[in-house]
DNA sequence: TATGTTAGTAATTAATTACTTACTTAAGGG
DNA sequence: CCCTTAAGTAAGTAATTAATTACTAACATA
């Protein structure tokens, strides 16, 4: 039996905060989610939120925080365990479709993020997050061209870009057609795509 | 001498009301944008703008209309005056970034849209605007394949997601770099990466 | 010049929001 | 078993927002 209690200690309250913010978010406006409306998913008041945060933009702060390492885990996973730089690329193109898959909030919470005017915390965890990214996918670019699995004459750091376009895409195609299956469906064929785009042509 | 009389006609700032919106959306989150900002932007009080809209979300459609009217007249021209399938993408490419650097708000207008929950008029416009851009490129892609620019064995509506995702790549790269320079910088490096993920390799 | 219409103002309203405060309840160690 | 304290409630508050209202100035034209 779950002795669900009403009392939590504030890790653990923290915890579900923030997987709840995520799962809202999959369903409607990362700006129009409101504390009340978290409160009431929680299954709480809306004051008992203020016990574990001073503030709302403290909360999207531990949501960027818990995003930005369940992302950055599977970039590294994938890049460690691989023994060639496609390898290394694919890997992390999965994992990372796989994490957009079942929390379809987190690529909207990241672009409602970066949209933000202000230089709120939560969007320094996101511009680290990126930078810190595009850093690995470097790395792994150059080892490709060392390898000679790439061809010399590309540019990493644009191939960097293009590989983070093209997740963004592919995120973008489902959000317009409203259909998560989507991407699944095309994510391979994109990645072949992205493959002829910077491997050596012999 | 410019009359600039307090009084315009209604189509007249109709019009004003939209470039004002995307010019305000080039500086901020465009979900903050409130009517008293826009009026005031304009010189106007806030009731006055429902003078001209019946509802916020009223000129939201009206901004969104325009945008695809601009972006959509880009890519016809771009398809109509290019001989090869290279060109007429390059036209493309190059006028789609052209629109984005004089209008930067746009992407985010676009982003924004995208990401509310409802379904509103304004997403439907934005809806049908990427389905028949994506349908040009697709019409060009086939084009390419016939004259053998393109290799037969790629998957055109991969090749189409990943031309938007290639935009959008660079489109957000510049918001995290908070520079928009970095745009051009970056932009023909990109796309040369992205002929190669294409084109016929002999 | 008289008259009707359009476009403007200034003030107000109802709803919503993040955050606070005064009080209550449940845990759990000595 | 009691008593401190962390966690939760319920009812606020001040600020902001889209929309409305009653009124006025500018324009068009017969």
């Amino acid at each position: 039996m779950t002795t669900t209690t009403k009392h939590l200690p504030a890790d653990e309250r923290k915890a579900i905060t923030v997987v709840t913010v995520i799962e809202l978010a999959g369903r409607r406006n990362p700006g129009e989610i409101t504390t009340a409306a978290i409160a009431q998913q929680m299954g709480l008041t809306q004051g008992a939120l203020f016990r574990h945060f001073p503030s709302k933009d403290a909360i999207w702060l531990a949501v960027m925080e818990w995003v930005a390492g369940q992302l950055l885990a599977r970039v590294e996973q994938g890049a460690r365990h691989a023994k060639t730089a496609f390898a290394a690329l694919d890997a992390i193109f999965t994992a990372h479709l796989d994490l957009i898959t079942t929390c379809p909030g987190i690529p909207r919470i990241l672009f409602h993020e970066l949209q933000r005017a202000e230089d709120t915390p939560a969007k320094g965890v996101v511009r680290a997050l990126i930078t810190e990214y595009r850093k690995q996918l470097i790395t792994i670019l150059e080892r490709g061209k060392i390898n000679g699995e790439l061809a010399n004459e590309i540019n990493v750091s644009a191939a960097a870009a293009l590989f983070l376009g093209m997740i963004q895409g592919l995120v973008m195609q489902s959000l317009i057609s409203g259909d998560p299956e989507h991407l699944n469906r095309m994510s391979s064929e994109v990645f072949t795509l992205y493959q002829r785009s910077i491997r050596k042509t012999t």
